[in-house]
DNA sequence: CGAGCCGATAAGTGTTCCCTTAACGCGCAC
DNA sequence: GTGCGCGTTAAGGGAACACTTATCGGCTCG
């Protein structure tokens, strides 16, 4: 029985699929498959079984995935400890869905980093539905994206972080972009042109793509958001994205908003972490630092006439899945 | 950073010096020490120190040691669990200085090892000084012998077991046998026959030795108590035992109570274990039996006609150092 | 100053871990 | 049925682990 194996199974029972777990870890498959099947040699239990439906925890498996994930939890707790007292820099590691990521998220954290000498930040991309089990493995310790459900073990914090506006845009010459007031219905056959977060079940975007009915055959999904926006500049397809990253755009007309009726759609990202007795010191400064006028004022200010695509963050950003 | 190495820390830590660690864990100094060397490489740090008195915990051990702790109680927690559910007897493994596991040890375990038939218990020896090391690092679950301070981390709790009362035998052939009442200063250039026990400082024979001021040329330490006794018989020495052991070897005359002034010592065995909340179930359950008649009743009993060195005790028994 | 104790190190060995690529088995959907 | 997604197994290699015996270095104490 070690840490790897322990930590294996900890990901798959929590995000219900060796492909997820191994991809959070950034191995093969068959090194999450093997690590677990170590540890059900070493158990003599099956702890995870194949279901129609995803991974499901024998009665052994949900009794160690409490203590397991303790333990890994523990382990990166003792190296963060012995850092810390070697005055080593605290480290804070942040994932963001890729919206938040490609919008206020550098931001934010290159404020916090600015005012933090002693942390050493990283941000990642995530995707929603796995921020959970990050935060509780502490493979993360703050998480910026939709507001993620509390309940579980250990119980998760989130809180509000950022008020957005979700607007619908297209290139200057697409053909709804001279309409009057839209229809959201009008939408249905448009191609969609998408970042990789639609792709997560807790996007807002999905919600919107889902409930206006969609085929997958319309949707593009790019491998950034500011990519999806690039296409829709030169391409005939619309896009959905934050309306304060918009201004400069629009200035120079390479998108032009939709005025779909409805929009902009009202919506808030959060912040969550584990709570206040378990989370690491850094954790709860940057929880501080989130709620100060010098946060909001970072993630209002710092694109404006920089196109998202040029954008490069000041901060070391580290791509874990 | 392995649990193998958290754990040779923990018990360098916490007893103080490699030898005693490897002991413990029945391996040989250079695997705990290379065992820490491979910690202390990984973590940048020189964890614990040699010291003319021992070896003292740096900043950053002092810091780490109670981190690694849980996670070494909680990985055998992890095992445990999966056997309970599994329906494998729970396991209890008992830990007795060498006075106690020659004595009513035995007794007492066999006497539960029958009413509670899902427990699996084994009876190991040990130094009293080394018990509270043990429990708190889960290598045993219960302890037997002296009355152990209960402060430190985690706290221990410690409920009296067994009033047995110390006295001073030697071979009737011994110039002291026929003695009337002996002062105990009478005792000093005697030759003494001791178990393993009195090598420990936390041993009550131990301690009569060094209030005596006997020099360590005059003691024999013999692998056992029973050896000590059988010695006794037959050459010139006197030994320390506990009464109530000695009554069928009393009735055959091999050895005699000297009338030593102030004995018998009226002393007691303790029963040892973690905290409520942190226990086995196992544990719980020892903790209960102590207290019924059945288990007095199995400490007074059993040995009566049996010289200990002819008891082969019913139990599994494991000699861990 | 030599003896003895204790920890660290050297050298070596068998085992386990951990990861890879490739191929296989199985359930499910079009 | 025929792909296709997903988990598992096979095979293999490099590294780390965990242990041994033998030796060295520093320290204390007679």
């Amino acid at each position: 029985m070690t840490l790897t194996q322990l930590e294996a199974f900890v990901l798959v029972a929590r995000l219900g699929s060796v492909k997820a777990a191994a991809r959070t870890l950034t191995v093969t498959e068959p090194a999450v498959s093997s690590a677990l099947a170590s540890l059900r040699h070493h158990l003599g239990d099956p702890l995870v079984q194949r279901t129609p439906t995803g991974m499901a925890l024998t009665p052994g498996g949900r009794r160690l995935v409490g203590i397991a994930s303790q333990i890994v939890g523990l382990a990166r707790e003792a190296e963060a400890a012995i850092r810390e007292v070697q005055g080593a820099p605290e480290q804070l590691r942040a994932v963001a869905t890729s919206d938040v990521a490609e919008s206020v998220g550098p931001a934010l954290v290159a404020a916090f980093t600015a005012r933090s000498k002693a942390v050493d930040v990283s941000l990642g991309v995530c995707a929603a539905s796995g921020m959970a089990a990050l935060l509780r493995d502490r493979l993360a310790d703050v998480a910026l994206g939709p507001r993620l459900p509390g309940d579980g073990s250990p119980p998760l914090q989130s809180a509000p972080l950022f008020r957005y506006r979700l607007v619908f845009v297209a290139a200057p010459g697409h053909p709804l972009a001279a309409a009057g007031a839209l229809e959201p219905r009008t939408l249905v056959d448009q191609q969609w042109h998408v970042g990789p977060d639609a792709a997560d079940g807790a996007s807002p975007v999905r919600a919107i793509l889902d409930r206006l009915g969609i085929p997958e055959g319309q949707i593009d999904v790019f491998p950034s958001h500011a990519a999806a926006l690039a296409a829709t500049e030169h391409g005939h397809g619309i896009a959905a994205t934050v309306a304060h990253l918009l201004s400069d755009d629009q200035g120079r007309q390479a998108l032009v908003r939709l005025p779909v009726r409805g929009t902009p759609l009202d919506l808030m990202w959060h912040v969550t972490m584990l709570g206040a007795d378990s989370r690491a010191g850094a954790a709860s400064a940057f929880n501080r630092f989130v709620g100060t006028p010098a946060a909001t004022q970072a993630m209002h200010a710092p694109l404006r006439g920089v196109p998202p695509s040029e954008f490069r963050p000041p901060v070391h950003v580290t791509i874990w899945s």
